[in-house]
DNA sequence: CCTACCGATCGGTAGG
DNA sequence: CCTACCGATCGGTAGG
């Protein structure tokens, strides 16, 4: 596959002012990108050892050993589809939150992070998020503080809303161990959710409100 | 290591009554279960795939074919460790059941079922349960259906208690997709619960039914 | 149960 | 990025 050597050798007549070395830029990132949506897919399908770097390649359109030169590792990739998935788990969380009416109800808030988190967990494509939640044994212990930091700014969002509902008396437990098991409860959604069956977000969404912090 | 069968050869004084091959196979079926408590340990602490059966062998005591005389393939050892747990879990929550006193309020039955539930998946050498939940891929489609049978006689024990406290209003979802969340709930704690940290499994225990059913 | 071993797979690399 | 390849590991088996 020559097509993208030769494009950046020869820059195409409209795009004038562009210099080569930003369309190969642009080209390797859109490749890799494409391995990391690919081996997401892999992971979440198979699991992470028991998936090969040649099949990660062959869905990419590679052949075996050009994986490496994208990424270090096999856990170097693991990485990108972690850091990748929190990243815009963490973008999709602001720009729910914004898009509430301003000063709206705690529980109302908490709707809302747990149809965003519904979204980035059981959405058509998003295999970024469950690799990260159940492929956490696979990272060194340098890699894993990396993806811990941005999770923790995750969740640490949902706290504020969680402390209000704990004054008013709709939230019974305590803050701290009530995200806890809230997470579990949201993340274990993944193991048996069944996006064509009958359940929609929205409903699924409404029952969680329910059981944790009781009817409007 | 010849002990084992020398003393299947030569019974001990003590024990006249017993035919010899009672003893040879009580022998096995310990080194059997030797087996399966180190699989158990091995596949939690590394996962199923990153287990070499080497190391199980060598954890039993054992030279690195041998486990493959007692189970016929690692997957068929992961089945073995899965069935085990499940088994011994649903009888610890008969007798927990069973202790308590004859109709006794829901949320007591509730709070019962999640202790003994914690001390499963939390307590000291419990690897068994752990493994259940976080190693299903590696499972063929038939070993599934055979835990699977399992896992919902145990979670079908839970619905008496949630149908109860739906019908009183203390619990405010529906009662079948309010048992996945509270299951994933309590699943989840092995990702974040500290031994040896300040939590005790009681305080868990009322921090999920606080969560879950409000406060008494 | 052990010894000795096979066949396959796999992550990763050199060299272009 | 590809080609060709290495070294290591691994599940499983034969034969006793």
């Amino acid at each position: 596959m020559l097509k993208s050597a030769a494009l950046a050798e020869t820059p195409p007549p409209m795009r004038r002012g562009r210099p080569r070395k930003s369309e190969q830029e642009r080209d390797e990132s859109l490749r890799r990108a494409e391995l990391v949506r690919a081996a997401a897919q892999l992971f979440r399908a198979k699991g992470f050892d028991a998936t090969p770097t040649r099949d990660i390649a062959a869905a990419a359109g590679m052949q075996s050993g050009s994986p490496f030169y994208y990424f270090e590792s096999k856990s170097a990739l693991l990485l990108a589809v972690m850091c990748d998935g929190m990243a815009q788990a963490k973008a999709r969380q602001d720009a729910a939150l914004q898009a509430l009416p301003a000063r709206a109800p705690a529980r109302e808030r908490l709707r809302a992070l747990i149809r965003q988190h519904f979204e980035v967990l059981l959405g058509a494509g998003s295999d970024f998020i469950p690799v990260m939640l159940y492929e956490w044994r696979s990272l060194t212990a340098e890699q894993r503080q990396q993806v811990a930091a941005q999770k923790d700014g995750y969740e640490a969002a949902w706290m504020p809303s969680l402390n209000a509902l704990h004054r008013t008396g709709q939230l019974q437990a305590r803050p701290a161990v009530a995200r806890l098991f809230i997470f579990g409860a949201l993340n274990w959604t993944v193991q048996w959710f069944d996006p064509a069956g009958p359940r929609t977000l929205d409903d699924l969404t409404e029952q969680a409100l329910c059981l944790f912090v009781g009817k409007a």
